[in-house]
DNA sequence: AAGTTTGTTCAGTAAATACTGAACAAACTT
DNA sequence: AAGTTTGTTCAGTATTTACTGAACAAACTT
């Protein structure tokens, strides 16, 4: 059994996240940036990021920018250097489970807005929307409670 | 201060619910439909779906098979009745748990498998996939676990 | 100052997805 | 059997989103 070259497990790896940012509802190609700089781990300039995805420097123009806008990565810069460098942010995961827990909670609070304008007689529709409400609201909790602990891993 | 129709209520809500599927990856429709179904708790004919939310019946059709297919709804008869009723799942709220934890579970799978590629030389790169791979994976379980017990909404 | 590198913007295109409505088949009604 | 009701399918359209690449401005180099 012979093993695959490196470049070839990193291609697949940030295809593979590339898929992955997309279900999740982000465009493909960001998801591929930040594939590669998990895998890489180092700052990658501007330039390579194109080169090494093989898309126009417009796409990286847009999914840096969203990625920095979500916290994700971070823009740097080396001395003597002109471009751009990126690198993952300190906490991405953390920022990432904000994200997540924000948007459970607006869900959350939308579905709240409707239980109090209920009249008081329907109590059945109530009690649904609350199991709904609740639904969401037990998520973001459960979430933020998870991964609010700054380094602990283990469940004690 | 006067009360807003009921009416007028449920049809917010039932935005409210479209727009919040969409925003899960859903189509718009089936997001309408859960809601419509929510809010009235009883079956409502086919018939009534389209003409409540104003959609032709093959959009009903397309919609219901994906919130059936989901486990969200269930197709129900009424003696005498020719057309199809749907009304709300036992249990949907676990079923969507269950559909996202799955989802989580796949993620930390293919970020596994590459790790498992991996070359024991490259222990930095498997260190980052770890803790991606460990995101998803604590994600997956503290979500399984808060809604596997069936009726506590209590934290003992 | 003329020319280069660098990142952004934006108009245009490509691609994916949602929705409609007509055609259809199956089951029922007369 | 002819006609009706009912749900599905599918071709076509609409809509949304992603991506490209050329034009551009800013900062740098010569």
């Amino acid at each position: 059994m012979h093993h695959e070259p490196i470049n070839s497990i990193r291609a697949e790896f940030i295809e593979k996240i590339g898929l992955i940012a997309q279900a999740e509802g982000m465009p493909r190609i960001a998801g591929r940036v930040f594939g590669l700089l998990v895998f890489d781990g180092q700052a990658i300039s501007f330039a390579d990021l194109a080169a090494t995805l093989q898309v126009s420097r417009g796409s990286i123009s847009s999914s840096v920018r969203l990625l920095e806008e979500r916290g994700l990565i971070k823009r740097t810069a080396k001395p003597g250097e002109r471009q751009d460098y990126f690198q993952l942010a300190d906490n991405p995961y953390a920022t990432m489970i904000d994200r997540v827990t924000r948007s459970l909670s607006r869900a959350k609070g939308e579905i709240s807005a409707t239980i109090a304008k209920l009249p008081t007689t329907s109590t059945d529709v109530c009690d649904r929307l609350c199991a709904y409400a609740d639904f969401y609201g037990t998520m973001a909790a459960t979430l933020q409670d998870a991964f609010e602990a700054p380094d602990s891993d283990q469940d004690a």
